[in-house]
RNA sequence: GGGCCCGUAGCAUAGCUGGUGGUGCACCCGGCUGAUAACCGGGAGGUCGUGCGUUCGAAUCGCAUCGGGCCCA
C-alpha cells in the first residue's frame, strides 16, 4: 500500500489503468481465468461502421460490458466477440459521394469491383475507428476478432441460412409491390423508409362511367403521377353513396360521392347547386364499369376494363371513392390480387415511366405531375395542394415510390405462429418489451423482402437456369466451387456474378443480380459469430445466445431479423434472454441530431469527466429500458460522487502507511476478510454497522443485476459511498486513524476500511472499471489476483448482516441530524460541549438504540449526556390557552374570568391534573381538557427538533467548565489551520504561544487540564497561554503568528515547528 | 391512423399490488475544517401534464385528451 497524495484525476487515472491492461493483456487473462466456468454466450449487435459512435452507441456497449463484466465475476466463462455490420446502401451512398456519383450508371461506368473496393476500404477503415473508440470507453469485447459481415465465412453463415429457407418452402420469388427508391434504383425494407412532410398536389377527379351519359365516379388522390396505372376504384360497402346532380355554370353533370361528403366535394368543385338523385348502399356499385380519363393518352388504358370493387380500408374522407393502382400501392396491390386486377406498373427503376405510359414516357413520375393534371382536362373536379408525411429513403432522402417489382421474399407469414411461441419462451427485461411490443410487432408483420438491386452485400446466393427457368440455391463457398467447378476468391460482386453453374437440363445457371437486404446480414449473427457452418462445435456447444440486449429502435430491427432467420434456419429463436434498452435523448427529451445542434458525444463526456464518469452515469441515470434524458448537472454529480470515493480510499492511506499497517493475510498471501469474521464480536459498533452495510449491499445489488436494474445497482453503490462511507463511517472512524499508539481499537479501523475498500471495489468493478482497478491495485495483497476484475463477485456474507444494528444505527443518524437542527436554533456551534440531551420518545426502538449506541450519540451530540425519557420530560413547561369556543357557551357570563385563570394558572400542573383525572378544578370551576389547549414551553437555554420518532431536546446553557472546553476547541482548531498554512506533517511536533484579550477566558484556558489538551491535540512540545492586553510579545517571534476572532475574544496565536 | 413506453418542484429522479409526495443537483441561510477545487445542517420551492370517472380516499386504478420517445401504417 502507497500512500496517494493526488486528487482524482480520471483521465490520468484511466489512461494508467488502460496502459496496463494492455501490457498485461488483462482482458484475455481474465477470459482465460474462467473458461473452465460456466458458458454465457453473448451476442454483440453489430453496430453499422458508418462515422463515429455517438451517447448511444456508448451506451450500448457500456451496458454490455458492465453485465458482461458482471458474470465474468460470478464465474461464466462469456462467449463473445465485438461484431460489425459493414455492408449496405448507406456504405455505398457514402462512396457515391466520395467519387461524385449520382446514379448506378455511375458506379457501372466505374466498375462494381473497384466500387465494391472503396466500400470495403470505408467499412474497414471505420472499423477500426470505432473499435478504437470502444476500447476507450473500457470496453471489453473481442475488438481483436471481431466478426465482421464481410468476411467470406459470414457471408456463408447467410447464404446456408437461405439455403435452409429454400429447403422449407419458405423462400419465394414475388411480384410485389415494394418501397422503391428512384435514385438509387432498389427497393428498400419498411425499416429503411423515413417519413416527414412533403408538399403534394391533392386533386378530385371523374372517372367516366361507362354507357352512362355525363355521368361519373370522383376519386380522390396525391400522386396524380399512379392514374396512368389505375385499374379499379375500391369503395367501403358499409357506406351510403350518392347520385348527385351538380350545376356549374349553367351545365349539369351526374356524380357519384360518399352520402356524407357530397358538400364538401362539391364545395371544393365550386358547383353553384346540387340535386341528390338516389342514395345506394356501397354494395350497389359493385361492378360498375368506367373508362380511364387519361385513356386516349396511355394506350394500354383503352385495354384495361375498369370496375368498381369493394375494400373495407376505404374511410369517409375526401370522396370515399378510392383509385386503385395494385403497381403503385400495397393496399392497392392486395386488393388486386384478391379481385384479380391486372397489375399494371409502367415505371421503370429510375422512376421514370416506360413507353407502355404513352404520353408521359420518359417523365419522372414526380415531375409529371403536373402534365398528368393538365391532361385530364375536363375530367379534373379540383385541384389543391396537401402537406403530408411522405416516405423517403433513408440514405438520401429521395421521396420513394411505390413499385410492382420481382424480388425475393422470404414467408415470414407462414412462420409467425412459431415465432409468436418463441417470443414467449424467451425473458425479456422489461417484460413488455416481449409481451407487448415486440409480440404486436410480429403479429402485425409481413413477408421479409430480402432482395435489393446494389452492389455492396452479401450477393444471394441463388442460381437460375437461363434455360429451362430451375433455381438452386448454394449454401457454402465450398458447394459453389465443387458445383461450378470453379474456385471462389471472393464470394461478393462482381466476382460470384462470373461463375456460371451446369444445369441438369444442358443450360447455364447464372446468379440472380440481387444482393441480400443488409439487415439479414446482422440476423444470421448469433451463428455467424460462432463460425457455423463451417465450425459446428461452437455452435452445438452455445447456441443460442444466453443474453443480448439492444435498443427499443431493434425491436423491428435486430430482434426480428434474427428471430426470423432463426425460425426459417432452425425453428426457434437465437437468444434466451433479451435486454431491451431505451434510447439517448437530450435535456429537454429530445432526439439529439446534428441539425437541432443538441449532440452530445461521448468524447465530450470523457473529455471533461472520465470514462467511469460516463459509465456510471449512464447506468444511473434511468431503468434501462427508460429513455435516457442527458444532463451534464448529473454528469456532474456523478463525478462528485466518484472523487468523494476517491477521497475516502485515501484518507487513511497516509495513517496506514506511517503506522507499516499490512491486512491480515490469508495463507497464499491473499486476502478474504477473515480478521473481520473472526473478530467481528470485539469490534467497535460502527465497525459492525459498516460492514453489515457493505454486506447488505451486496445482497441487494446481486438481487438488482439478476433482473438488469442497472440502475438501482449503481444508485444503491453511490448511495452507499455518499452516505454511509463518507458522510457517516469516516467521520465516526476519523479519530481512531488519529491514535498514536497501537491498540485494538486503530488495528479494528485499519482492518474495517481495509474490508469495506475490498468489497466496495470489486462491486464496483462492473459499472466503473478504471477507479476500482486502480484502488485495488494499491490495496491488494502479494497473493490477491493481478487485476479486480479478475476477483470473484462479493457474495453477501449473512453471518456478517446485522439488521438490527442497521436499523439502529439509522435511529442514530436521525438523532444526529436532530441535534444538529436543535444546535443551530440555540446558536451553539457543534465545537461546544453541551451539558445535556434529552430524547423523548415512545418508541422502544429509539430507546434501545440510543442506549445500544449511547457513547456515539454522546460524541455526536457533543453532549455530557445523551438520554432518553419515555413519556413527559419534566422540564418541558406548558403554558395553558383557553378555548373561548367552548368555554363562552358553558360558562355564560363567567366565561372572561374562567379565561383569565387559565391563562394565570400553572399550565404544566394543569395538564397533569387533566391527564389524571380528566378534570380540574380553578377557583371552584371545572375545567375540562375541551376548554384548554397547552402549549410546549421549553426552559430557558434548551431547544427541540425533531427526529425519527422523536424529539430532541438539547440545552445549550453554558458553565464554566463547558465554557473552558469550547475556548479550547476554538483554539485546537485556529492552530491545526496554522499547521495547515505552514504545511506540516502530521507528525511534526511545534511550539505554540496563546495571548488571550480576555482576563476569564484566559484563565478558563490556561488551566493545566485544557494546556495539556491542546497541546496534547496539535501536537506542541511547548505551549504558553497568557492573558494580554493585545500586544505583541516582540521577543517571541514565530514562524507564522495570526490575529484571531474567537467569539468576540481577541487571540494572538504564533507558532513555529519544534526544534526551528 | 395504430402498438408500446414516458410525462412528478428550475433540472433530474423515487414512489405506481390506492391511505396526508420522498431524494439529488441548483438556489437562500447557517455550520464544519488533520478527505479541503471537499464536507454537514436548515429553509424555500410541487393543483404528481390536463379533464372526467371508480372509491370513504388516487401520483398510484379506468376512460379521454395534450406533450415527448421508439416502432408501425
Amino acid at each position: 500500500m502507497k500512500e496517494v497524495t493526488g486528487s482524482y484525476s480520471p483521465r490520468k487515472l484511466e489512461a494508467g489503468v488502460q496502459d496496463n491492461w494492455k501490457r498485461e493483456n488483462t482482458y484475455a487473462r481474465v477470459q482465460a481465468l474462467r473458461q473452465d466456468g460456466k458458458a454465457f454466450f453473448f451476442v454483440d449487435g453489430p453496430p453499422y461502421t458508418t462515422g463515429h459512435i455517438h451517447l448511444g452507441t456508448a451506451w450500448n456497449k457500456i451496458i454490455k460490458d458492465a453485465v458482461l463484466r458482471y458474470h465474468r465475476m460470478r464465474g461464466a466463462n462469456i462467449i463473445e466477440r465485438a461484431g460489425y455490420d459493414m455492408h449496405g446502401l448507406p456504405i455505398e451512398v457514402k462512396v457515391e459521394h466520395q467519387l461524385g456519383f449520382t446514379s448506378k450508371k455511375d458506379i457501372e461506368d466505374y466498375g462494381i469491383a473497384a466500387f465494391i473496393e472503396q466500400c470495403r476500404t470505408f467499412a474497414v477503415t471505420h472499423m477500426e475507428i470505432m473499435s478504437d473508440q470502444f476500447r476507450q470507453l473500457g470496453i471489453w469485447l473481442d475488438f481483436d476478432n471481431p466478426y465482421q459481415t464481410i468476411k467470406e465465412e459470414y457471408i456463408e453463415s447467410a447464404w446456408w441460412a437461405i439455403q435452409r429457407a429454400d429447403e422449407r418452402g419458405l423462400l419465394e420469388r414475388g411480384h410485389r409491390v415494394v418501397n422503391w427508391c428512384p435514385r438509387c434504383e432498389t427497393a428498400i425494407a419498411d425499416s429503411e423508409v423515413e417519413y416527414w412532410d412533403e408538399t403534394d398536389p391533392s386533386i378530385f377527379v371523374k372517372f367516366p362511367i361507362t354507357g352512362r351519359e355525363n355521368e361519373y365516379l370522383v376519386i380522390w388522390t396525391t400522386t396524380p403521377w399512379t392514374l396512368p396505372a389505375n385499374v379499379a376504384v375500391a369503395v367501403n360497402s358499409a357506406f351510403t353513396y350518392a347520385r348527385v346532380r351538380a350545376k356549374k355554370d349553367g351545365n349539369e353533370e351526374i356524380l357519384w360521392i360518399a352520402d356524407e361528403l357530397v358538400e364538401s366535394v362539391l364545395k371544393m368543385g365550386r358547383y353553384q347547386d346540387y340535386t341528390v338523385l338516389e342514395r345506394v348502399g356501397g354494395n350497389s356499385l359493385i361492378g360498375t364499369e368506367y373508362a380511364s380519363p387519361l385513356a386516349g393518352h396511355v394506350p394500354r388504358q383503352t385495354e384495361i376494363r375498369h370496375r368498381v370493387v369493394a375494400a373495407d380500408y376505404v374511410t369517409l374522407e375526401n370522396t370515399g371513392l378510392v383509385h386503385i393502382a395494385p403497381g403503385h400501392g400495397w393496399d392497392d396491390y392486395l386488393v388486386g390480387i384478391r379481385e384479380g386486377l391486372e397489375v399494371f406498373c409502367p415505371v421503370d427503376s429510375g422512376g421514370c415511366f416506360t413507353p407502355e405510359a404513352g404520353a408521359f414516357a420518359d417523365m419522372y413520375v414526380r415531375d409529371a405531375n403536373d402534365l398528368v393534371i393538365d391532361t385530364l382536362g375536363g375530367y379534373l373536379l379540383a385541384r389543391r395542394t396537401i402537406t403530408h408525411r411522405y416516405g423517403h429513403c433513408w440514405r438520401c432522402k429521395t421521396p420513394i415510390i411505390y413499385r410492382a417489382t420481382a424480388q425475393w421474399f422470404l414467408k415470414a407469414t407462414e412462420i409467425r405462429e412459431p415465432m409468436l411461441a418463441e417470443i414467449a419462451k424467451v425473458k425479456w427485461y422489461p417484460e413488455w418489451a416481449g409481451s407487448a411490443r415486440f409480440h404486436d410487432f410480429v403479429r402485425d408483420s409481413r413477408d421479409w423482402c430480402i432482395s435489393r438491386q446494389r452492389y455492396w452485400g452479401i450477393p444471394i446466393p441463388i442460381w437460375q437456369c437461363e434455360e429451362c427457368g430451375e433455381h438452386t440455391v448454394i449454401g457454402t463457398v465450398a458447394e459453389l466451387e465443387e458445383r461450378s467447378g470453379t474456385e471462389v476468391a471472393d464470394p461478393h460482386r462482381p466476382y460470384v456474378d462470373e461463375i456460371v453453374i451446369p444445369c441438369p437440363c444442358g443450360g447455364e445457371m447464372r446468379r440472380v443480380a440481387d444482393i441480400f437486404d443488409v439487415w439479414f446480414d446482422s440476423a444470421v449473427a448469433s451463428w455467424a459469430t460462432l463460425g457455423f457452418p463451417r465450425e459446428r462445435e461452437a455452435f452445438d456447444r452455445y447456441w443460442p445466445a444466453d443474453f443480448i440486449t439492444e435498443g427499443q429502435d431493434q425491436t423491428r430491427g435486430w430482434f426480428y431479423s434474427q428471430l426470423g432467420a432463426s425460425t426459417v434456419a432452425f425453428g426457434r429463436a437465437p437468444y434466451k434472454s433479451v435486454l431491451m434498452h431505451g434510447f439517448a435523448l437530450d435535456a429537454e427529451g429530445r432526439k439529439m441530431s446534428k441539425s437541432f445542434g443538441n449532440v452530445v458525444t461521448p468524447e465530450e463526456v470523457v473529455n471533461q469527466f472520465g470514462v467511469d464518469v460516463l459509465r456510471f452515469y449512464v447506468l444511473w441515470a434511468n431503468a434501462p429500458w427508460d429513455d435516457l434524458k442527458f444532463n451534464w448537472d448529473s454528469v456532474k454529480t456523478i463525478h462528485r460522487t466518484l472523487n468523494i470515493l476517491w477521497n475516502v480510499y485515501r484518507f487513511p492511506l497516509p495513517y496506514m502507511v506511517l503506522d507499516s499497517f499490512e491486512p491480515a493475510p490469508e495463507a497464499g498471501g491473499l486476502w478474504d476478510g477473515s480478521f473481520v469474521r473472526g473478530n467481528i464480536n470485539d469490534m467497535p459498533k460502527e465497525d459492525r454497522w459498516i460492514v453489515s452495510r457493505v454486506n447488505s449491499l451486496a445482497r441487494t445489488t446481486a438481487g438488482d443485476m439478476r433482473e438488469y436494474q442497472l440502475h438501482k445497482v449503481t444508485r444503491a453503490l453511490a448511495s452507499f459511498i455518499l452516505e454511509d462511507l463518507s458522510r457517516w463511517y469516516v467521520q465516526l472512524v476519523r479519530p481512531r486513524m488519529w491514535l498514536e499508539e497501537d491498540s485494538p481499537e486503530k488495528r479494528y479501523a485499519y482492518e474495517t476500511v481495509y474490508y469495506v475498500m475490498r468489497r466496495l471495489t470489486a462491486l464496483l468493478a462492473p459499472f466503473a472499471p478504471h477507479i476500482a482497478e486502480e484502488i485495488y491495485g494499491n490495496l491488494r495483497l502479494d497473493g490477491d489476483p493481478e487485476s479486480v476484475h479478475m476477483l470473484d463477485w462479493p457474495e453477501a456474507d449473512d453471518l456478517l448482516i446485522a439488521p438490527d444494528l442497521e436499523n439502529a444505527m439509522e435511529i442514530v443518524r436521525s438523532f444526529d441530524d436532530a441535534v444538529a437542527t436543535a444546535r443551530q436554533a440555540g446558536r451553539r456551534k457543534l465545537r461546544w460541549p453541551v451539558s445535556e440531551t434529552v430524547v423523548v420518545t415512545g418508541s422502544d426502538e429509539v430507546n434501545t438504540a440510543l442506549e445500544d449506541l449511547n457513547d456515539l450519540a454522546l460524541n455526536r451530540a457533543n453532549s455530557r449526556t445523551v438520554r432518553v425519557v419515555t413519556g413527559t420530560w419534566d422540564r418541558i413547561l406548558w403554558q395553558a390557552e383557553p378555548v373561548m369556543r367552548a368555554i363562552g357557551p358553558e360558562f355564560g357570563r363567567d366565561g372572561p374570568k374562567v379565561k383569565a385563570l387559565i391563562e394565570q394558572a400553572d399550565g404544566t400542573a394543569l395538564k397533569a391534573a387533566i391527564e389524571r383525572e380528566g378534570k380540574a378544578e380553578l377557583d371552584g370551576y371545572e375545567i375540562t381538557a375541551r376548554h384548554v389547549t397547552f402549549a410546549e414551553s421549553l426552559p430557558e437555554g434548551v431547544f427541540a427538533a425533531p427526529m425519527k420518532d422523536a424529539t430532541v431536546y438539547v440545552d445549550v446553557t453554558l458553565t464554566p467548565a463547558l465554557e473552558a472546553e469550547g475556548y479550547a476547541r476554538e483554539v485546537i482548531r485556529r492552530i491545526q489551520e496554522m499547521r495547515r498554512q505552514l504545511d506540516l506533517n502530521v507528525d511534526d511536533f511545534i511550539v505554540a504561544a496563546v495571548d488571550v484579550a480576555d482576563e476569564r477566558v484566559a484563565s478558563l484556558i490556561a488551566k493545566e487540564e485544557w494546556q495539556k489538551e491542546i497541546a496534547g491535540e496539535v501536537r506542541a512540545a511547548a505551549l504558553t497561554v497568557r492573558r494580554t492586553d493585545g500586544e505583541r510579545p516582540a521577543e517571541e517571534p514565530f514562524a507564522l503568528e495570526k490575529d484571531w476572532d474567537v467569539e468576540g475574544v481577541q487571540m494572538q496565536i504564533g507558532i513555529s515547528r519544534a526544534g526551528e
